[in-house]
RNA sequence: GGGCGGAUAGCUCAGCUGGUUAGAGCACCGGUUUUACAAGUCGGGGGUCACAGGUUCGAACCCUGUUCCGCCUACCA
């Protein structure tokens, strides 16, 4: 470009289309397979679920955040492995196709409702693979995957085979977590405790000796399911119950009386109901004292025959019933409102119920140990997050139930006897495969010699899939040598970025299945970024209706000032909205574009920057001051991004950048460039070189952040003087301790002092920015000064905008240094 | 119930292992437009660092307790 071309405004809605085109036509964020880089840095890119128009700036935020270091770490020379990926099988993408259609499972054949989920998928994957790129993010898209694709599905009954062989998969029948609405079990992972008001009712129940008992509970809809009344071993009042039948009010049925430590004397009357089952310590009862079981609530959330009258009620209803009819018998002596918790599903928000199913399970409860040590082996940022990895194992209560009775997922590859029901799993070589339309691989159950076979109709959870991404991204269900050996290559990660709410989930989950088919850890790093919050502080949702549009907001401001805000918070920390800091940023760039505009259109014909080492030309004590205060900020920016503190990283460059760079460098030698041709040229031609030197590695350490404008005047400038096709791929520029200078900063230090009095004095004055004072006058206390000050003479009268410097006692304004006083004569 | 994070100017937030007079941006007030930038620039006002104690020559920072906000976790049914 011309230099007289440069444009005046910073067109960035073109600028930004332009670049991004750029990166893609390049292939500047292409992932070099095989090309001998093996410095390699991979990242676990987040497959966030696919349902297109729920995206908001949170999302951006996050994704924006991991992307600061994988830029950084680019810069520093690493082949960048940064696959992006989709996350389109499973519940989510089921319950949203339910609501955009408002339909569900009952009322559509399996085939219509996948149909109707891929083609959301897609829409969601364009929806989102635009975003990223209109965002910045420099993913490899190349490497994209999703989590319903053909390799996706092949990891995932990879991994179940795998498991299964070892014993860690297994399918039992027992009480599971179960959702009525979406009618299918759930993990404990899926299950969220709420708050809810609730009644505690209570009951009078009698002993079959006739012995009045009141009871207190919050689910009297339950008590045809009632299998035993519990009491503390301690409790005095209850001890001669021993061997005594209770008998359930309403029912003709009567129960034995227990005793379990963990009964707390004080709530209630200190006697509980335990039925089949109300919640988890229903189910441990039931385990460890081997009691009755009364199942009385279905599929359905309704209560069954077993309930007596109240058959075909839903649970709130029942419980109204029955409520009611106790009262009647005037059997309810007491009611008190009260706040508890319960457990509801997180898609949903339907309280959850147990039910007795058959179903698969990945053992996990008997490695806790394992996979803390493995949390303890990754390294944390921020470090605080791992107290809720570490939480979430110690609490874990159950193993990790795998079977979904849905329709969009990934089939688990498995047939059963339809004789003796013996499970017959696929061979390695076959999968993937649907069981429902491939048969299996053998004629003859091996167990019974059975020749008809029944297809499992389940399917995997979502979290199957997800938690194999480092082995999705690797292609390792094609062996370990698959792909040139990119699992060697790229396993373990580099980094995990991700949002704090899917620890439990998406990284528990990953571990599990990574120390059980490798024993190693999966990630080096994990990056847990914050929420993105509304104005008010509320997270962002689309249930809420609370949230930015973040393509609204890049139309408006560009990209690189969302990125801006997204910088402003640092990891594992919220981050409100408010468009005020999305202006900063936009504020940023045009400061950026107008500097650089300045030094650009000040080059004269064959400027050449590597002419010279810049110690090597005629630099002046300010050349060297601000040359070492920029090698200082490289310093500070180096050690923020190292330790994952982008946020401090960006706000230091900035602070240099105008208050130092522009507010004081450009100002005090810009003067030269108003004189007539011919004067100074030695001293502009010093000048353009350290501008170019300095204002170039300012934008290299803003390019992580601002990608789109630091690219587009490399571009259009330096790459006229440099050799890499991509500010991006050009390298992080390193300290450098042979450009401090530190006495200058001492000398400057005076210039400076001597800039910001003179300053105020001439807003006391009135004076026009630009009106040459006709005297400068100075009074310092301290002899040393007069020659440092004769030696910067030139640059303190440019600087301050004077004719002449005059050591006077008259001067009798108070500079910052105690020492140094001055005055202005107009 | 247990735990984690936070509380600093009207607003959004910096403030490193304790060290002069606590900072920035926005907002507010005033000056200033041919000479990179008015989406600018220069200057100014504005804070009992949530509260109460303690340690110290010295505390926004360390310790103890309290209040409020957000979150994680939990078998008082």
């Amino acid at each position: 470009m011309n230099s007289n071309d440069f444009p005046k405004k910073y067109d960035y809605p073109t600028v930004e289309k332009k670049i991004a085109q750029y990166w893609e036509d390049n292939e500047i964020y292409k992932f070099k397979h095989g090309a001998g880089n093996d410095k390699i840095y991979a990242v676990d890119t987040p497959p966030p679920y696919v349902s297109s128009a729920h995206l908001h700036v949170g999302h951006v935020m996050s994704y924006s955040q991991a992307e600061f270091i994988i830029r950084y770490k680019r810069m520093k020379g690493f082949n960048i492995f940064y696959p992006m990926g989709f996350d389109d099988n499973g519940l989510p993408t089921e319950r949203y196709v339910e609501k955009k259609y408002k339909i569900n499972k009952s009322k559509i054949t399996r085939e219509d409702f996948i149909d109707l989920c891929l083609k959301e998928t897609k829409a969601g994957i364009e929806t989102y693979k635009s975003l990223w790129k209109s965002a910045g993010i420099s993913a490899d898209y190349g490497l994209s995957y999703s989590t319903i694709d053909e390799r996706s599905r092949k990891t995932s009954q990879k991994s179940f085979l795998a498991l299964y062989d070892k014993g860690l998969i297994e399918k039992r029948n027992e009480p599971i977590l179960w959702c009525p609405k979406c009618r299918t079990s759930l993990a404990q992972a899926d299950v969220l405790i709420e708050e809810f008001g609730g009644v505690l009712y209570d009951i009078e129940f009698n002993s079959m000796s006739g012995k009045s008992l009141i009871i207190s509970t919050t689910r009297p809809e339950l008590l045809g399911g009632c299998v035993a009344i519990y009491a503390n071993p301690g409790d005095e009042r209850y001890k001669s119950l021993k061997d005594v039948r209770i008998k359930i009010p309403l029912y003709d049925r009567d129960v034995p009386v227990k005793y379990d430590e963990s009964v707390d004397i004080n709530y209630g009357t200190g006697l509980m109901m335990v039925c089949t089952w109300g919640d988890a310590s229903d189910v441990i009862k039931w385990k460890e004292d081997k009691l009755d079981t009364f199942m009385i609530v279905n599929g359905a959330g309704r209560l069954n025959e077993l309930s007596g009258n109240y058959s075909g009620l839903n649970v709130k209803d029942a419980k109204k019933a029955i409520v009611s009819d106790l009262r009647e018998l005037s059997l309810i002596k007491g009611e008190k409102p009260l706040v508890h918790h319960v457990g509801v599903h997180d898609r949903c928000e339907t309280p959850i119920e147990f039910i007795l199913a058959k179903q698969w399970f990945v053992k996990i409860l008997e490695h806790k140990e394992r996979f803390i040590n493995a949390g303890n082996a990754m390294k944390w940022h921020p470090e605080f997050m791992k107290t809720r990895y570490d939480e979430w194992i110690n609490n874990l209560k159950w193993d990790w139930n795998i079977s979904r009775q849905r329709f969009y997922g990934v089939p688990f590859p498995v047939w059963y006897c339809s004789d003796c029901g013996e499970a017959i799993v696929a061979d390695e070589a076959s999968i993937p495969v649907d069981p429902v339309t491939n048969p299996p691989h053998i004629d003859k159950c091996p167990k019974c010699g059975g020749k008809e076979f029944k297809p499992e109709t389940d399917v995997m959870d979502t979290w199957m899939t997800s938690s194999m991404t480092p082995f999705i991204n690797t292609s390792w269900a094609y062996g370990r040598d698959a792909d040139n050996g990119l699992f060697n290559k790229v396993y373990p990660m580099s980094l995990r970025p991700q949002a704090q709410e899917i620890i439990r989930t998406w990284l528990f989950y990953t571990v599990v299945k990574s120390i059980y088919h490798t024993d190693i850890v999966p990630f080096e790093n994990i990056m847990i970024s914050g929420w993105g919050l509304d104005k008010n502080g509320k997270k962002m949702s689309k249930s809420q209706g609370n949230f930015v549009d973040p393509e609204n907001i890049i139309a408006k401001y560009s990209a690189d000032a969302l990125r801006y805000w997204a910088s402003k918070a640092g990891l594992g920390q919220d981050l409100r909205f408010n468009e005020e800091d999305v202006v900063n940023g936009r504020r940023l760039l045009i400061k950026i574009w107008n500097a650089a505009r300045f030094l650009i259109t000040n080059v004269h014909r064959g400027f050449n920057p590597h002419e010279k080492n810049i110690t090597e030309i005629k630099i002046g004590q300010v050349d060297k001051w601000i040359i070492t205060e920029l090698e200082n900020t490289l310093k500070i920016c180096e050690t923020d991004m190292e330790s994952y503190n982008y946020s401090s990283s960006l706000r230091t460059a900035t602070d240099f950048f105008y208050n130092v760079y522009c507010d004081n460098y450009l100002e005090i030698i810009k003067n030269i460039f108003w004189e007539e041709d011919g004067k100074n040229d030695d001293r502009k031609n010093t000048v353009l070189n350290v501008m170019y030197f300095v204002s170039l590695n300012v934008l290299k350490i803003f390019a992580p952040f601002l990608p789109f404008i630091t690219e587009e005047l490399y571009l259009s400038f330096y790459k006229n003087f440099e050799n890499d096709k991509s500010i991006h791929l050009s390298a992080w520029p390193e300290f450098d301790k042979g450009l401090v200078f530190d006495d200058s900063v001492k000398i400057v230090g005076i210039l400076l002092n001597i800039l910001d009095a003179s300053r105020k004095l001439r807003t006391g004055l009135n004076l026009h920015q630009n009106h040459r004072a006709s005297k400068l006058l100075i009074k310092t206390l301290n002899p040393d000064y007069i020659e440092v000050i004769n030696e910067i003479s030139g640059d303190i009268m440019s600087a301050a905008r004077v004719r002449r410097i005059v050591f006077s006692d008259k001067a009798d304004f108070k500079t910052g240094d105690d020492a140094l006083f001055i005055s202005i004569e107009k």
